[in-house]
DNA sequence: TCTTTTATCGTACATTATGTTTGTTTTCAT
DNA sequence: ATGAAAACAAACATAATGTACGATAAAAGA
């Protein structure tokens, strides 16, 4: 991508994380944007139809960092031979990631925004959850499967919420301790 | 509460509830809701400062529905007898309201407003189960406990998602049930 | 280095939404 | 029946949205 997107897009995206810490999210207007980023509203609009579009790349942007790492792992780990992938360590990995982004998480939290980035994270996390229960991982439940996995799934999201509630306050190793001991 | 603001009040619900099923919550606009409820510009605002003002009120009456019974029966429960609450009788007597309010709220756990929508039976659910694990009705686990609380609160919330999700396909005794079979 | 491409900018503009105001009509409560 | 209060219609100022265009600056490629 071109220099010039990269930087267009990165004030749009900080101007953004600061207006949020001053009002909620719909009343921030594409206006606010502008004026506080400089960023000129051709340039703006050239990048994004509107400002729920923009929000929805923005927490993109973010997941691909926290979860690109992760992925990685999954894809190169050798899945022919009978062993079983690391999960706790997986599940810190992606702790350490998202403490990485601590401010601008902080504040989505706290928004309108909240619901989406939530969202986001639960796409990434079932898929790897959904494969710990079939690991046999966490011991089953007299419930259907699927809502297992969502209760599961669900119980690392809220694990996180608090832990960014508390500010971070604990490792992520230990965040990820408190998990298993939940489920 | 006058006849007339009544009317008008659940002619404003009814025609937002519709629109949400047609187009996401920022693109509705207070335009939208007049047209399709039929009441004019100056009574919306005589009842809401903005349509945020208006979600809030909406969801806020949902719940008093959803709560008011719950609450009675916790206020007049004679709690100077050692007796405990009967807590899945409670917990399956709010499933049982919330099911009564199927449509709107399937329609907004769909929603922009699924945050404030779950942030207002977060609201409500926690003090119910702070109690229960100020009981000991669930069994106790090695981390803190506003934390466990957090957790176990969630567990319900997500399950009432799952359980919508799903149509409400479950009797509300039965998914009380599979959360404390959870937990 | 020179040229081509492409992003940004500035400005202007049409369109649409917001929130307020005013005077009138209708409905409710008693 | 009558007074109080709510809904209405219409008009309005203000502000936000999204588009268009030529000019300028920066990056990419030869």
């Amino acid at each position: 991508m071109d220099k010039r997107q990269i930087k267009s897009r990165a004030a749009i995206y900080r101007a953004f994380g600061e207006c949020l810490k001053e009002a909620p999210y719909s009343q921030i207007t594409v206006e606010d944007i502008l004026k506080r980023s400089s960023v000129s509203r051709s340039t703006f609009y050239a990048h994004f139809k509107t400002k729920d579009d923009m929000v929805d790349s923005l927490i993109e942007n973010i997941f691909h960092h926290v979860f690109s790492h992760a992925l990685h792992q999954e894809s190169t780990h050798d899945f022919s031979n009978e062993s079983v992938l690391d999960y706790p360590h997986l599940f810190t990995h992606v702790l350490y990631h998202l403490r990485d982004e601590q401010e601008l998480i902080s504040v989505l939290f706290q928004s309108a925004c909240r619901d989406r980035i939530l969202e986001k994270l639960r796409e990434n996390i079932l898929p790897l959850v959904s494969r710990c229960v079939k690991d046999d991982v966490f011991p089953k439940k007299d419930v259907p499967e699927q809502m297992q996995i969502r209760h599961i799934a669900e119980s690392f999201i809220v694990l996180v919420n608090y832990w960014f509630e508390q500010g971070c306050d604990t490792s992520p190793e230990e965040t990820t301790e408190r998990f298993f001991a939940l489920v």
